[in-house]
DNA sequence: GGTGAGCGC
């Protein structure tokens, strides 16, 4: 496959005057079917996404804010110093570049920098990136207005997060508890499965869709997080059954993938297919 | 049909 020099990007517009441009990554898609490459993005981000961390000074780590970036001339005020302002992504394609994020959010004016993860031998992506706002008042906004919407040029919504900086590990408040959710149908959302439940269970804290990589497409089932044990183990029964979009869903414990608080043993939860008479 | 993904490649 030949590969388009000097990247992937297509300047319609821009001035994109530096051409350091072109070395920055030499972009290797040899294992990679040809992207769809479509004409996703809105605006032709400024350069400065570009920058390598080969200047940028040694880390400091939670210190100093250092605005690394030139920051837009109108940057509300210099975000303090505990103060997170990246968002985390997930669920990209691998088609989806820097450019394409940019273009994401560049409405709300405020991006300093945006960035994808790489493999580092084969250049793709690794599904994830970061976004740096200027303040953290607009990540967060971005954060509740765009998670969950719609992503463009794709049927996939956008999946963010607070970036957790190294070492704070602030995951708010207590323990989850989790619980599987399956027989979804394909246009459920993260966001109808977490209001499905919420109507009826107020600690819930969120809910995810799982979705083949590659496609973007849901599996068709999903799980739910509960802040309280209580609303967990009753949605275990009561929910049960309940439609979620056009299908009865079907709930059960969910296997504690990663820490967790999940009180079941390893091989306790296959108990769940055994319906719980209570 | 089925038990994720996800923190700086």
């Amino acid at each position: 496959m030949m590969q388009p020099a000097g990247g992937m990007v297509q300047q319609q517009m821009a001035p994109a005057p530096m051409d350091q441009h072109q070395q920055t990554q030499p972009q290797q898609w040899t294992v990679m079917p040809p992207p769809p490459q479509p004409q996703y993005y809105q605006a032709q981000p400024p350069p400065m996404w570009n920058q390598q961390p080969s200047q940028i000074p040694p880390p400091v780590p939670q210190s100093v804010p250092q605005p690394q970036y030139p920051a837009p001339a109108a940057a509300p005020q210099p975000a303090s110093a505990d103060e997170i302002r990246t968002l985390w992504i997930g669920d990209l394609q691998y088609w989806m570049d820097e450019n394409y994020l940019f273009g994401c959010f560049v409405s709300t004016g405020e991006v300093l920098s945006v960035k994808i993860i790489r493999n580092k031998q084969t250049g793709q992506s690794e599904g994830y990136g970061f976004i740096d706002f200027a303040t953290r008042a607009t990540a967060e906004r971005v954060l509740q207005t765009y998670n969950g919407q719609m992503m463009p040029n794709i049927e996939q919504t956008f999946r963010l997060n607070w970036a957790t900086c190294g070492s704070g590990e602030r995951r708010d408040d207590g323990p989850d508890y989790t619980i599987f959710v399956g027989d979804l149908a394909s246009d459920v959302t993260d966001y109808l499965l977490q209001e499905t439940f919420k109507n009826r269970y107020s600690s819930v804290k969120g809910a995810k869709i799982v979705a083949d990589r590659l496609t973007g497409r849901s599996k068709g089932y999903g799980f739910v997080r509960f802040g309280d044990l209580n609303e967990q183990t009753r949605a275990m029964t009561e929910m049960n059954g309940v439609y979620c979009s056009s299908r009865p869903m079907r709930v059960g414990p969910a296997a504690n993938k990663k820490g967790g608080a999940q009180q079941y043993s390893s091989n306790e939860r296959f108990a769940g297919t055994i319906k719980i008479v209570s």
